[in-house]
DNA sequence: CTTGGAATGTCAACAAGGCTGACTTAAACT
DNA sequence: AGTTTAAGTCAGCCTTGTTGACATTCCAAG
């Protein structure tokens, strides 16, 4: 509200209530314009934002079990089971009995499901691509940092853990 | 995928797949960060996410109509309208017939809708304000940057009215 | 070896909160 | 007077979240 530039200094500048108030809702129209254009696709399909999130996830991390996807998700077992039985229904999903556990499930993308995975993700990278091209280098590893930041720490390990199984 | 580290160039660096793949999984764990406080909050309450979005743009935009309040949320009438019924009657919220145009109502948080709000913008706050002293100020002008480069065009006309109306 | 507990996954039923479409009411505009 | 606009409502649908009960499998203690 005040101060919009600093006369108190460096440090205060970013924690008025008010600049503040406007990380917030940054984050909420951000947020809808990431999801925005998988959504447009998916909408076409009888699938939805849930059936990408599957898709990412299982796409990064091929043989995760179902509940290494519970919780990377964070959702209850009946809202993915719905949405990861349609998908092995239609051929997208391959759930592997698990060979030394059996009561494990390990899930892979069929050929089909790679497919979607890529044409959601591709139309996802491109606004995201525009975005860092426009905001800029410096700029990106701002954003990566705060994001990590308000992560709560249990998914910062997941992130981390995700990112280094790719390198 | 290939090139990980950007031997072919700063410009590329950031525009690698997987940097863009590790882009679009920060942003979903952040999100989910970015709701966790108030949603905690609300979950004792009979209240949900959409009210948390409606108190929060209706104590930006004091007086705001039902028809800016749809365009700036991004839902329908119906979906709104649900929720701003069960405010009004639970005396949160205050819808005043307007004075030049009376087809229009007109919203105001009333006291206990204003605390309700400053409750629940606190909590999200609190952890805004970890992030964003954590990652530092040059990281929030980089967070600010790339989040208003992925908004849609008629988001960040939005965003930025709310800015002006306030900054 | 057996048995009881823990872990994993599946199924049934329900709730929140999106959506569309049709319709009403009131007020404003032309 | 007739049209358009803002708001509200009803009915009904879909996705995606929830809890609770259940089946299968593993493992460890007796």
């Amino acid at each position: 509200m005040t101060d919009p530039q600093g006369s108190s200094g460096e440090t205060l500048l970013f924690l008025t209530d008010e600049q503040l108030r406007q990380g917030a809702e940054a984050m909420f129209f951000a947020y809808r314009g990431f999801t925005a254009d998988p959504d447009r696709i998916l909408a076409g399909l009888s699938y939805g934002r849930a059936h990408h999130r599957a898709l990412h996830f299982i796409h990064a991390a091929p043989g995760t079990t179902v509940n290494n996807l519970l919780n990377t998700l964070g959702v209850t077992k009946q809202s993915l089971n719905r949405v990861l039985r349609t998908m092995v229904e239609d051929g997208l999903v391959e759930s592997r009995v698990g060979r030394n556990d059996r009561r494990e499930r390990h899930l892979h993308l069929t050929e089909a499901g790679d497919t979607l995975e890529r044409q959601l993700s591709n139309a996802q990278r491109a606004r995201m691509r525009a975005a860092y091209k426009q905001a800029g280098p410096e700029a990106v590893a701002g954003f990566r940092k705060v994001l990590e930041s308000m992560m709560d720490p249990e998914m910062r390990r997941q992130y981390q853990r995700l990112r280094e199984g790719r390198g």
